[in-house]
DNA sequence: CTGTATCCAAAGCGATACTG
DNA sequence: CAGTATCGCTTTGGATACAG
């Protein structure tokens, strides 16, 4: 791990990898279980899904649940405080980002947006 | 670059990089030299400072101005207005981020805080 | 359903040397 | 002082197969 000096570096420990705001951000309204995740990330592998995941426990911000009793097996991820301490953060972040799509349209990166034509399982 | 599909992409894109954030940071407060950027990112490379800095330019964040008249050549870089737009999220991550670091000590990281033992140019 | 391990390709970045 | 190019190491992350 890098050496911190800033804010900025504790931040950027936080969010670094290209999941973890999001897992995040999401898991601020609510638990989810790792099935929910892995089609909220849409295009994340199963392997880094799990690796993030895991960062962000060993980091403190979520907790996971398993309830093995069931079949089959359930697990919930929750949001901790420390974890809801960097939500507002994250929505601002969101925030300046969406404004920034808008405003300069969807024509100025490469991408797709909110292509979610998911028909759910 | 990726699938851009939230405000998180966005941001992202801009302060992916160890370094862009806190350069756009510091050209908040006022133009600096390249000499002066290689400073205040303590320890970053040559190669990689050079390369933060052009994508930054590329999108739009900062400027470059070449005094060529000088010599030696002298290079400032400016925040543009689209730069600047980002500076409270710039402003809100450093503070979130010093927050923790001084709620938690040190200790909860594997690092070293502030290790300014240069002995200046 | 959930998680781990292996293999492999791409990206990131530091060190160094070199050009203006 | 400022910037580029090359090399090689490290990290990241996807695909796939396998285990509980």
């Amino acid at each position: 791990m890098n050496k911190i000096n800033t804010g900025f570096d504790v931040v950027q420990n936080i969010i670094s990898g290209k999941w973890k705001s999001i897992i995040l951000y999401q898991l601020g309204y609510g638990e989810k279980r790792t099935k929910d995740l892995l089609k909220i990330c849409e295009g994340v592998s199963h392997k880094v899904l799990n690796e993030q995941l895991k960062q962000l426990q060993q980091d403190g911000l979520i907790k996971r649940a398993v309830y093995s009793d069931e079949v089959p097996i359930r697990v919930e991820y929750t949001i901790t405080d420390y974890g809801r301490s960097f939500l507002p953060l994250l929505k601002e972040m969101c925030d300046t980002g969406d404004k920034h799509l808008k405003k300069q349209g969807i024509t100025a990166y490469d991408h797709k947006v909110c292509e979610y034509n998911e028909s759910q399982a």
